[in-house]
Formats: C-alpha cells, structure tokens, sequence
DNA sequence: TGAACTTTGACTATCTTTGACCTTTGAGGT
DNA sequence: ACCTCAAAGGTCAAAGATAGTCAAAGTTCA
C-alpha cells in the first residue's frame, strides 16, 4: 500500500474523531507514520485540496500546526452546486478520480453514480478524442453530470 | 498457441477466482508470462473492451493497477450487454437520445440514470470536442456508460 | 497476396518518494 | 522595544515506480 494512501487514512480519521477538523504537527506526522515530513505536504496538496472539499491551513515557528478541515456545506443547498461552480474548466484524469472518490466518501453522491462518473471522465473512454481536448472536456463533463445529480 | 491467448486465458482465470474482478500489475504480470510490458495493453484493448463485457481502470505512478472487472451475466442485466454488443461504433445526439429514452421507458434503466446518459451524451457536453470525433465519442461513451451500468 | 491480427520496443505520461534548501514565527535575552 | 535564533512548516526538482501510446516488423489466413 502507498505510503500516501496511509497518510490521507489517517488525516480522514482524524477529522471523523473530531467533528470534520483536525490539527496536525507535520514532523510528529512524518515520524509516526514513516516518511519524510514533506510527503504530508503532498498528501495535502494532491487529496485535500479546496475542489475536494477540504480547508487547509498552517503555521510556521514554534507552536506551528496544520490545520484541516472538511467544508460544511449548508443543508438548504446541495453542495454540488457550490462544487461545480468552484470548478475550473479544465480537468486532469487523476484529479477526477480523487475528486469522485471524495465525494462518495463523503456519501455526497452514491456509490452507483460514482462509478458512472469515473467511466464517464476516463481518458479510456475518451480514445477518439484529440489528447489536447480532453481536460476540457472532462471538465465539461464533470459539471454536466454533477448538475444533474444536484437536480 | 498465441502469447495473447495466453495471458487473456490467464485474465480469464484471475476474474474467475475472484468473482470478477481482478487486479493486475502490469510489469510483473509481463514477466510472469515472458512478454512485453506493451502486450498487456494490446490483449486489454482487443479482448476486454465494453462490447466484450468488460470495464478496465488503472492508475500510473508507484503503487500503479490495472484492474479488470466482469460484468455478470444476470437476466436483468443482459438486454444492455446485447444492445452493448450491436451498437455501431459511432452514435449520433439523436439517436442517443431514443435510445436511452428506449430504455427507460422499457424501465431497463432507471429514470435517474437515463437523465445522467442524456448528459454524458449531448452535444452540449461535448463543446470542446471536434465535431468529426463526436460521434465516435458518443459512442464509446455510451457502450462504457450501459457496460458500468451491467455490473 | 493482401488485409487483419500480433509482437516488440522506444518513447511518453503520470504518480510517488525523498532530500536539500528556503521562509516564517514565537520566545527569550538585552 | 529590538534582536537573534531555534523550531516549525514550505518549495521544488530529481529520482523512482508504474502504466500508456504508437508505429514498425512479423505472422496468419481467407
């Protein structure tokens, strides 16, 4: 398993712990966990990004900290809504797939549409399409289909 | 006997022992049955294409899959394997659009579903994309969307 | 014998891991 | 108040780990 994939677990486990915000020490994280402190700042760059739906903020020198936190979305409106207008126009292969695994995760949309999503913004299913259009229409795609789940 | 058949034979067993999904890594998998890395990708493109009944993800980088899944053949799901299986390779808006509200209104999908088609499916969508690919796209999209759809 | 299928390998794309070097901040001494 | 510096965290590029693409060469078969 992806030292990666252990360390997103771990963050996810902290913020179900306590209420969707956690406060991390990163060379105290680097340590428990095994790798070099700055794999946390990956970790957090490619899986808690703003699109995914996390906050993220930090603080050098002493005392310093990393905070997460999951957004809370208002009941009254869906956040996909919300999403898809925070989403840029174009979309990488990767980025989708995380993107969509959040959002089942975070039981925003169910795991059934979840699958048609990632079939529906996988660059095997974009083989007739010039490489260099394909962000653009993955993001295209992204939006459309987020809309009409929001519906 | 073809080193194709071969490693399809091999796929083939894999899915068998469990229960349809398998997961593979490439490089080993080419060693293991003394080819190239690249032959794995031609076996996947030739016989376990959506037509064929079958769904393939995979992911680059360390940690990096291939993963196969079966659809199953269960009386519910096996009008959408034959329409799979008879559908040109090129599909217009139109078109697509009676077939999906075929479908639904055969309730061999679901009103839900038939909405996230017609989405993935429509010109609109497809903006940035050539108009001489668009067919092509809309039909591979479709075969991926109603295979997904089968699982 | 020509079209379709298969085999190969060089080159490309993507994701992850690591480490050297950089910046910010609070605490304590003066 | 001001300075200094140790204690955080941040950045970036290189190396490593996988998978994908494409076209040339070889093979099969109607």
């Amino acid at each position: 398993m992806r030292i990666s994939d252990v360390i997103a677990a771990y963050i996810q486990e902290r913020l179900n712990e306590a209420n969707g915000t956690a406060e991390l020490q990163r060379n105290l994280l680097a340590e428990e966990l095994g790798c070099v402190p700055s794999q946390i700042n990956y970790v957090l760059t490619s899986r808690f990004t703003p699109e995914q739906g996390y906050i993220v903020e930090s603080r050098r020198g002493g005392g310093g900290y990393i905070r997460v936190s999951r957004v809370r979305y208002s009941p009254a409106s869906s956040p996909l809504i919300h999403l898809v207008e925070a989403l840029d126009d174009t979309l990488e292969e990767g980025a989708a797939q995380r993107l969509v695994s959040n959002l089942a995760a975070r039981d925003v949309i169910s795991a059934h549409d979840a699958k048609l999503l990632l079939a529906a913004t996988s660059n095997r299913t974009y083989r007739d399409v010039d490489p260099d259009q394909r962000d653009r229409l993955r993001a295209a795609m992204m939006k459309q289909l987020l809309t009409v789940l929001s519906l």
